[in-house]
DNA sequence: CGACAGGTTGAGCGTTTTCAAATAGGGTGG
DNA sequence: CCACCCTATTTGAAAACGCTCAACCTGTCG
């Protein structure tokens, strides 16, 4: 099902870059991170990385790929509620909710570090700013759901479909990588998840956006050529974000 | 603007009740919750109790009434974000992100108890049980934020309001109120800002939701007799709610 | 009584959906 | 290298769900 292997040394780099995003992190606390007894994992395009209903003892860090969570109706129709990127902490509330309440799912070829609940809750309970940072990061992730709440409730097609496009372009660029050769790793059935619209209609706003010039295609994906082109109409404001760091207390 | 009284005695078991719903607390954890230097206060329907942007310094739990978290598009449409029942703690996120991103109203004359961060922050540190049954809490409600993305997202009008409405009068039961006799809080303009809806087509769902005596009107107000016959129709699955307490670690 | 907020109703419109079918592209096996 | 398959994308036509606009009604409170 999947390769594992132990001890990452610096690949955890991207972890620490997300967390120092809202949390003033010192060296110490970085090392502390790293040097927990983290186990990586890979994960094919697709994989389940966890079900609804499934009981874990451990978290999980995204490293490279991508990942979502999704939940869906009685009626089988699929919402997705996040897309996560490198460096992303994609379950650390199963830390105080065990059962999960989504299912999570690889986009993408993925690399996975993982970490027992128990390793990670005493070096929470011996050092506050790691506890703080990551308090703090899924406070973020909350923020960040609610924002999909707004954007699915009261943006149209095409304020819509920018505007996630605006969130995802954006936490990759914090994160260092360089959107403009980095495809977005998302199908048109996924941003139709993730709007709560339909793949047809995902299909026709993409070509109006794109003949307006606000992103480029290749082999089916989206590039965004100018993303702050897209923020105006998306309607985008990074405020919810919380991208300047907080010191911790 | 408001009224304000110091040291509530018996008031704050509302949400000593709501903290048990998802963790196992003792009478110890509960009295120390308790004696911490609450300040009461008082709030008219609709008066605002954070703008997004404000820095507040401390936490605030609903004891009384009712209230809602809402954000705007940049064309002003408002998305309610969540309705807060008593025994909510309504802003403890601002412990960690004391920068607000949501606007907090009033939906009815409210009571509150509010407690500086810095008194909440040691007893965290104190009492670990606190500290998780806090940070648990946080996170029922980011699992409800999902959900309403999942709400808005995929669900038709019938089946989305009456989703709303079953999770309300689920955590207003679970409270402890009587459902009977207990009209929700909400205008049909509420509805139809949470629900991502104009007020005129909430106005024809609920029409015909009356009509097929799923729900009664009295003042404008819904009335639910029969909850349960709503969960159908809505697709409701509480699970998402984490109604099972977890022991703390 | 008048004012105001919230609720109700009708008619017409438009964004988004549905259904259906065709096209394109990548990967695999022969 | 081609044939084939599978998935994702694209396009068209028609229908539907929910929206807009505009007017009217109702209850409450001063």
């Amino acid at each position: 099902m999947s390769a594992t292997r132990a001890k990452p040394i610096t690949e955890l780099n991207a972890f620490i870059k997300r967390l120092r995003l809202h949390t003033v992190l010192s060296e110490e606390d970085a090392a502390a991170i790293r040097s927990l007894p983290w186990m990586m994992a890979t994960r094919k395009q697709n994989a389940h990385l966890a079900r609804e209903g499934d009981i874990t003892g451990q978290c999980t860090v995204l490293l490279e790929g991508y990942a979502h969570r999704f939940r869906l109706t009685d009626e089988g129709e699929r919402q997705i509620l996040a897309i996560y990127v490198p460096g992303d902490p994609i379950d650390f509330d199963h830390l105080y909710l065990p059962t999960a309440d989504d299912g999570l799912q690889a986009l993408r070829d993925s690399v996975l570090a993982q970490v027992q609940h128990h390793a990670l809750r005493s070096l929470m309970a011996e050092r506050a700013n790691v506890a703080e940072a990551i308090m703090r990061a899924m406070l973020v992730d909350s923020s960040i759901f609610r924002e999909w709440t707004l954007n699915v409730g009261r943006r149209d097609a095409r304020a819509r479909i920018s505007h996630m496009l605006c969130e995802v372009s954006t936490r990759l660029e914090v994160q260092g990588v360089d959107l403009l050769n980095t495809p977005l790793p998302l199908t048109q059935d996924q941003i139709a998840d993730a709007t709560g619209l339909t793949p047809v209609h995902v299909n026709r706003t993409l070509k109006s956006l794109s003949a307006d010039g606000y992103l480029t295609r290749r082999k089916g994906l989206v590039i965004l050529p100018n993303p702050r082109a897209l923020w105006q109409i998306a309607g985008f404001d990074p405020r919810y974000l919380h991208l300047q760091p907080n010191r911790a207390t």
